[in-house]
DNA sequence: CTTGCAATGACTGAT
DNA sequence: TCATTGCAAG
């Protein structure tokens, strides 16, 4: 068991207390995924079957990541059996296993996000409600929020509390919502995300038989990032625990930032209370972070009044002081940031995945994308639109959900007229309705329509008869095929290749490259599967709908600048880091300056990301920032300040290489009235200056480029010189095949000339 | 029923 | 700014 030397005592003892209540409060950086990892490993060479230990992670990325680790240290057939993942991945699974016990079908759906807003967007048109009032993310949040009390319609509806609230904030009506969306997914054998556990309460609280078995099956519970859990999952852990007591968890109060999906930091500070015989193990030796990250961070954090005490240190090197730049514009930071990380990439030699932007929201990553492919960094966005949500592959993933489970609504809103085949609005409504009159599913209603007269014409009639063939033919092809053939016969059959194949805008051509993709991954998948067994397609879905970006991370070409907001870096470390947009009404959000509670829990956000970074840590805010397409003022985060000064240094951006790049540093916080605005704004200088960073020999503009000629980009490959602006050229658009028309600056642009 | 254009409102965060 | 929605005309 050598891997425990590489423990420190507090870290040791965590590990080997395998018994009863334990919980480890763990500073950022405090070695605390080493500390489950190895837990794991221990508990199992000291004699307990793998397939007796459930652990929970934040993310599936996660999972896999300590799955291979604890793999190394006991062999891969050992670790196999590990169950190990999200929540919801967990759970999902062990529901379709007894779906028939609280009465959904095996394939039931899982609705992402999107699906649940617009059932919910359909059900306040059906009701007549005014859709400003019942506006669908307010409404699918009230939801989201009741559900994770675990607080069903029907209770919803008998909470007086709730109840008058609602009436108060104009929403009396909201209950009646709840009720027919809670009907509206029972029906389309359908679980929204927040279903994943309340279902599992369900099935846990009305089955003892499935409670016993599963209380005996995980002797061993580990919960990571406990902080973050909500009731529901709290309740869930607490059920399967309460045979063997045996329960881990790791978190640390700090670094609760999801109270807005229903995390309840109390989980954490009861704990003590939950289970009596507890241990408490408390990491507080960052090993991480610099002397001056740390430190910062604490003096941020001590704003809080909420929180666990304890005292994070390290013994690292003191390192840089953190840079705070200001920039006039939202897309000058994107430029000085990107300048600032080519920079520091050359002096000392860092890698691009060595670097990572971190903003509040996700639409603050436009100006860094701008800016950093200008200088051709390249970079990969988590988070935002990801994969699987992208409009055309959701539409080929709804024919896969239709055709495992037909009921599922909204699978078959998208798609029954899409290709277009004259199914129109007015008879989907009529088709809903009728759907609800009689409480069944849309499909049954289309499948029989002899048994629901829908009063449409033949030809309408004639239509739909078509599109349900077509579904059922898929049917027959679902269970006993290889999931690859199937998805390959759907999306052609279906009329989606080719649609999207027609389509020769640039937009068309990328939707297009985004199925193949996914077909390509459904083969992918198709093939992993051992021995003589079927890949099905329905496997295949099982979880994509939780799947993430970081989940479909593959390990080539990761060298890559990472964006991401704080939320998604929660758990990741980079050496260098910038934390963007550091401005009041944006980081700390406008949303929550309206209570302590809202803003301390901005505040542990930005504790989170300022200890992300390993080395050095790089703030920034806009004096001045679109926002809706018209430009705000705005002013500098207080979080700023409450950094102690000692560990900041003061930079405004700086136009000039040649007068200071350093940068004009400030004595105090000068910052948010400067007198006037020096040469911060000079193009010329500017332009200078950049150039120099680039390799003179292979700045494009020495090319002498003229429209026609043939030209090799790093990135894009071969392309063709389209047009030309400037005199002496400063900017071409050029052609390339794969990716269309491109804006290109030659002074970035690393273009050869190859005719 | 479909198409095309004008008007509109969205920006927290994510399994 | 951008994507979605509403409306008029074919």
């Amino acid at each position: 068991m050598q891997y425990l030397e590489t423990l420190n005592p507090q870290q040791l003892a965590a590990v080997k207390q395998t018994e009863g209540p334990v919980m480890v409060i763990a500073g950022a950086g405090s070695g605390k995924t080493r500390v489950l990892t190895y837990r794991i490993a221990y508990l199992i060479e000291n004699g307990v079957d793998p397939f007796n230990i459930l652990a929970l992670t934040f993310t599936n990325k996660a999972a896999r990541e300590m799955k291979s680790r604890i793999a190394e240290i006991i062999g891969n057939s050992e670790a196999k059996n590990l169950s190990m993942g999200t929540f919801h991945s967990v759970f999902s699974r062990i529901l379709r296993h007894h779906s028939d016990k609280i009465g959904y079908p095996t394939n039931f759906t899982i609705y992402d996000t999107q699906d649940s807003r617009s059932l919910i967007k359909t059900i306040v048109k059906e009701l007549k409600l005014d859709d400003k009032a019942y506006k669908p993310n307010l409404v699918h949040g009230r939801i989201s929020s009741a559900k994770n009390n675990l607080i069903s319609a029907a209770a919803y509806e008998a909470n007086s509390d709730i109840v008058y609230e609602d009436r108060m904030s104009g929403k009396p009506r909201l209950f009646e919502i709840y009720k027919q969306y809670e009907k509206r997914c029972f029906n389309a054998g359908a679980m929204d995300f927040d279903d994943l556990l309340f279902k599992t309460n369900v099935l846990l609280r009305d089955h003892p038989d499935v409670l016993h078995f599963y209380q005996h099956r995980f002797k061993y519970i580990l919960v990571d990032e406990y902080q973050d859990t909500n009731y529901s999952q709290y309740l869930i852990v607490k059920k399967l625990a309460d045979v063997f007591n045996n329960i881990c968890v790791v978190g640390d109060d700090a670094q609760s930032i999801y109270s807005f999906r229903g995390a309840n930091i109390e989980n954490i500070l009861n704990f003590k209370n939950d289970y009596p015989e507890n241990k408490v193990f408390k990491l507080e030796q960052n090993y991480r972070s610099t002397q001056t990250i740390v430190n910062a961070a604490n003096s941020v954090i001590a704003n809080n009044k909420d929180q666990i005490k304890k005292t994070v240190w390290t013994s690292n090197d003191t390192g840089n002081k953190i840079k705070v730049i200001r920039t006039l514009t939202d897309g000058e930071e994107g430029r000085i940031i990107a300048e600032s990380i080519y920079e520091t990439r050359i002096n000392n030699q860092a890698e691009n995945k060595d670097f990572a932007i971190l903003y509040r929201t996700n639409a603050q990553s436009r100006s860094f994308e701008e800016s950093l492919r200008k200088l051709n960094i390249p970079y990969k966005i988590y988070g935002g639109l990801s994969f699987y949500q992208r409009k055309e592959i959701k539409d080929l993933l709804a024919y896969f959900r239709l055709t495992a489970n037909p009921k599922d609504e909204e699978a078959l809103k998208r798609i029954i007229n899409y290709p277009k085949r004259g199914i129109g609005k007015t008879t989907i409504d009529k088709l809903i309705v009728l759907a609800d009159k009689f409480n069944v599913s849309i499909w049954d209603v289309i499948e029989n329509p002899s048994e629901y007269p829908s009063g449409l014409n033949g030809g309408t009639l004639n239509k739909i008869g078509q599109f349900v063939t077509s579904i059922k033919s898929y049917q027959v092809l679902l269970e006993k095929n290889d999931a690859y053939d199937v998805a390959q016969h759907i999306a052609k059959n279906s009329g989606i290749l080719k649609e999207l194949y027609d389509d020769k805008s640039p937009e068309g051509v990328s939707r297009y490259e985004n199925i193949q993709a996914l077909l390509a991954g459904i083969k992918e998948f198709s093939e992993s599967v051992e021995g003589d067994e079927i890949a099905l397609l329905s496997d295949f879905m099982v979880d994509v709908a939780l799947l993430t970006d970081a989940d479909t991370d593959n390990d080539e070409d990761n060298d890559v600048v990472t964006l991401m907001t704080i939320h998604a870096s929660k758990g990741l470390e980079f050496p260098y880091v910038f934390i963007v947009g550091l401005e009041e009404n944006l980081f700390p959000s406008q949303m929550a300056l309206n209570s302590r509670t809202e803003l301390e829990e901005e505040r542990r956000l930005f504790y989170v990301a300022l200890t992300r970074a390993e080395r050095k840590a790089t703030l920034s805010f806009a004096m001045s920032r679109y926002r809706w397409g018209n430009l705000v003022t705005s002013e500098p985060s207080r979080f700023i300040e409450e950094i102690d000064s000692d560990h900041l240094e003061m930079a405004a951006a700086s136009a000039s290489k040649g007068r200071s790049l350093k940068q004009k540093s400030f004595e105090n916080r000068a910052f948010g009235k400067p007198k006037k605005q020096p040469l911060f704004t000079n193009k010329n200088l500017k332009r200078v200056s950049a150039e120099d960073k680039v390799k003179s020999g292979k700045a494009a503009s020495s090319l002498n480029l003229k429209v026609g000629n043939n030209v090799m980009h790093e990135k894009f490959g071969k392309g063709k010189v389209v047009g030309l602006e400037g005199d002496p050229a400063i900017k071409a658009t050029v052609f390339f095949p794969k990716v269309g028309n491109k804006q290109l600056l030659l002074k970035f642009a690393r273009l050869e000339l190859i005719d």
